[in-house]
DNA sequence: ACTCCTAATTTGTGATCACATAATACTTCA
DNA sequence: TGAAGTATTATGTGATCACAAATTAGGAGT
């Protein structure tokens, strides 16, 4: 998507204590804030029925309304937020049945992706995969709640990717985008857990996918989302 | 989503030959104008490939560019067009490998919706299915495509309402959006076709439907897929 | 003291302007 | 005559202005 800038380094460049200068960003600024929406979103930083206001943002991001306009439209068109007419962008309020919506539909479409994956697997694959959940890991056991939730997002759309297919993949960025206010109430109340059921279901997903077993492979992703939408179920009913 | 206008008639609407005024449409400008794209590519009046430009656009919708914009960028964030950054929206081009890849999406997610809607079938929604149907037959004998098209949706997205999955309707939306454009160089080509195959799929599903039979009912729907799919599939590959 | 109406502020939406980049056409030199 | 470089045009993107609708605060009447 992002094309290099410079086709040859200028001799200065080369001598440069850094051999080439880096790429610059080709993104527009309305990418650049949805961007940032969209992690703040899967992070869990925004919270259900909060309230987003284009002029608050645009002060917040220190640019005009437009690009922030844009950027909340594409985020509406994508189901991670609603907005009624000439009515403020919000986060879709929490609630039990939308929880159990999403996550059906999770487990219908992450785990045909899985199995798919599974087909597919190479050793390449199953070192991205242990990279991330490397990562994980050791987010879990420093504690930081947002590397660890970065990490397991690397680690589920690596093995997602193996499925191939961009339509899937889109839309299961869209249920994730959709998950992000759920998973903000489970972190938050239940930050003392050991973290041991999810690097459980992070090895036996590897496992399974080493055997290319497309069963297996389907069954520990969705014990991996069940544990989940379990944590983020008893959050949202109290 | 639209709220009336009007609380309490005046004596005057009382009065006047229609009982009571119409509720004017709430939607704003970009609303109107993406309803207006996106029945185009549903219904396959845009073809693959073909560029879509701001101010050509807004000459034709007689307004500024403003609306045309963020209608357009809801239509990307959808999947349904595409853009790169400073370049004009264009139609996905069409190729086998992305027909393929939306229709096995589509299998899975619709052929799920329709199970689930098998558990919630009652006379009220078998009766707007007929309705529906009866329409499609009538626009088949009538060579009326535009109407055969629009009679398809109605049906199926009757039934996928039936599923009580908000989620599901979301993405099964912006599956058919992308599908748009294959279904124009279909019934192109194949426009001399005898219209038998789809309404039995049709009625196969009402029967199944009726009995409440989920996996005759997937089984009825994947072959209305397939046999779409088939027809898409040879005029694309020429 | 409560309710209803009104005025003011807030906020999303549409229009116009300005700019940068990519595509195109033209010119010039080899 | 062909190719490369330059100038012009066209188009997406961002900023600012203007307006309408909705919410909220305030005041008047019962």
């Amino acid at each position: 998507m992002a094309r290099p800038r410079l086709d040859a380094p200028s001799p200065e460049a080369v001598r440069s204590p850094r051999p080439v200068l880096r790429p610059v960003s080709r993104d527009s600024i309305q990418d650049r804030i949805y961007a940032e929406l969209c992690d703040a979103l899967i992070c869990g930083r925004l919270q259900g029925g909060q309230t987003l206001q284009i002029r608050d943002l645009a002060d917040t991001f220190q640019t005009s309304v437009m690009p922030v306009r844009e950027a909340l439209r594409r985020l509406v068109a994508e189901g991670a937020l609603e907005s009624a007419t000439q009515r403020p962008v919000r986060v879709p309020p929490l609630s039990v049945q939308r929880l159990d919506d999403i996550y059906e539909a999770r487990l219908l479409v992450e785990g045909h992706a899985a199995e798919r994956a599974a087909a597919h697997a190479d050793n390449a694959l199953l070192a991205a995969l242990a990279d991330a959940d490397a990562a994980f890991s050791a987010a879990i056991l420093a504690y930081d709640v947002d590397a660890e939730l970065q990490a397991n997002q690397r680690f589920h759309f690596t093995l997602y990717e193996a499925a191939l297919s961009p339509t899937l993949m889109t839309i299961i960025r869209g249920l994730w985008l959709q998950s992000g206010p759920y998973v903000r109430v489970a972190v938050e109340h239940h930050q003392p857990e050991q973290g041991q059921p999810r690097t459980q279901h992070h090895h036996g997903l590897m496992q399974a996918l080493a055997r290319h077993d497309a069963t297996a492979t389907r069954r520990e992703l969705e014990a991996d989302l069940a544990w989940a939408w379990r944590l983020m179920k008893e959050t949202v009913g109290a």
